[in-house]
DNA sequence: AATTAACTATGATATAAATCATATTATTCG
DNA sequence: CGAATAATATGATTTATATCATAGTTAATT
């Protein structure tokens, strides 16, 4: 990690979007832009809550530990988005790990300073409560489908979450690099397993394999393995 | 369902205790207190956000179905929680099921006045946030718990949250009735395994199980089984 | 450029947990 | 109160998915 002089424009985080426009000097004194390398971990589960990271470049995942060889991915961060919110609970440890997946840069705020700025922006304290309560719905979506989907359905869910996240560039490739065993421990499963599942689906001919990414070539069809058929 | 007169003191939900006392008037006006009988829905999956509810006298249990056999339940509601807040996102859909485990009653609060209580009042918004952001750390990790622990684990892990959140009588007995089958749907298991679970945990001498509850005689070594040992 | 390390690819095998089957016992309710 | 419905209890069987094993490829790093 080291401190960097890049710096964002102050408009596209949600600290910035909610705040008054006279606030937007305080945030960049109390700001500080840090990158990290790939692989680096930004911080990590049972450390104690610094503040909260805004995503300038690069991708991030956020995942739990379960064994020191398995791991299960609750989400990615990109360019715009918050992590380190879930410490702004009652607990002041951290109850996730975040680690670059590839060269990033991110814009750290103090948490008192940013304690600060939710009392003084009523605006923003909404909308991080509606933020939240987002984040809670899809996390209790991904709680049902983790216990009572089957894998593959939860690679298909993996697959439109991705190209939704990411985009797609003009020949349908999902614009991202991860690999299989990133995917796959967002899908919550083995690599074994996801690479089986991709076959299938290649197979079924509801995806196609490039040397770089995945092309999704029937999202509809993907979708429906995604829900409940009786 | 029905409306009762029955009234609560308006002191105990996350809505009176963050409100100004002048405020308590106008939730007095705003509120309703509506009971249910036993498995009786109090709202459904894919329907529109009407209001808030807080539990006022009876166990609810939150569950998102998959097929019609299947259910995963994401928690129970007693006294003084609240329901329905899921829907507070910018999905005015619910993404959950409510149903009552015994007779209900329940304090509802139809969705305009809840955010203009909200917008009024800045505690409150700020209190609810605080509540998601915790809601969202317990629901990441029973998303790993789902992803990477095994049954024996989730069961530990259920029956430890059965004995904080319902407390035990002088006998050690877990204050709830809920069938196995309702706690299996917790634990995201069959109720065949989670019963084969049970006579595990008590050859081990973990827990008893009495006619009517269950006794944790090593709440311990059930914690043990909820942690990673490599 | 060479060496290590990480990722992909597949088949074979093992196993945890679901499903099926069938009694038995409670509970609800007309 | 007695019929019907739901919950418990257990064994047998199946199946989805993880694990193990082994190679080949690509990507990092010195």
């Amino acid at each position: 990690m080291k401190i960097t002089k890049t710096s964002c424009d102050l408009s596209s985080c949600l600290l910035c979007k909610n705040s008054v426009a006279g606030w937007l000097p305080l945030i960049d004194a109390n700001r500080q832009m840090l990158s990290f390398k790939k692989k680096e971990v930004i911080f990590s589960e049972g450390s104690l809550v610094a503040g909260v990271y805004f995503v300038y470049k690069g991708t991030v995942k956020i995942h739990k530990a379960w064994s020191p060889q398995k791991e299960l991915i609750l989400s990615f961060a990109r360019k715009g988005d918050m992590i380190g919110y879930r410490a702004l609970g009652n607990d002041q440890i951290l109850p996730i790990t975040a680690t670059a997946l590839d060269d990033v840069t991110l814009c750290f705020v103090a948490l008192p300073f940013f304690e600060l700025s939710l009392q003084s922006s009523h605006p923003l304290t909404y909308a991080l409560m509606r933020f939240y309560a987002n984040a809670l719905q899809e996390a209790e979506k991904r709680m049902r489908n983790l216990a009572l989907m089957d894998v593959k359905g939860r690679v298909a869910e993996t697959l439109l979450m991705l190209h939704h996240k990411f985009g797609a560039d003009e020949m349908g490739q999902i614009a991202m690099n991860l690999t299989r065993q990133v995917m796959a421990a967002y899908a919550g499963t083995t690599y074994e397993t996801f690479f089986r599942m991709l076959n299938e689906l290649k197979a079924e001919g509801l995806i196609q394999q490039t040397d770089e990414s995945l092309i999704l070539l029937d999202a509809e069809k993907l979708a429906t393995l995604t829900h409940t058929d009786p």
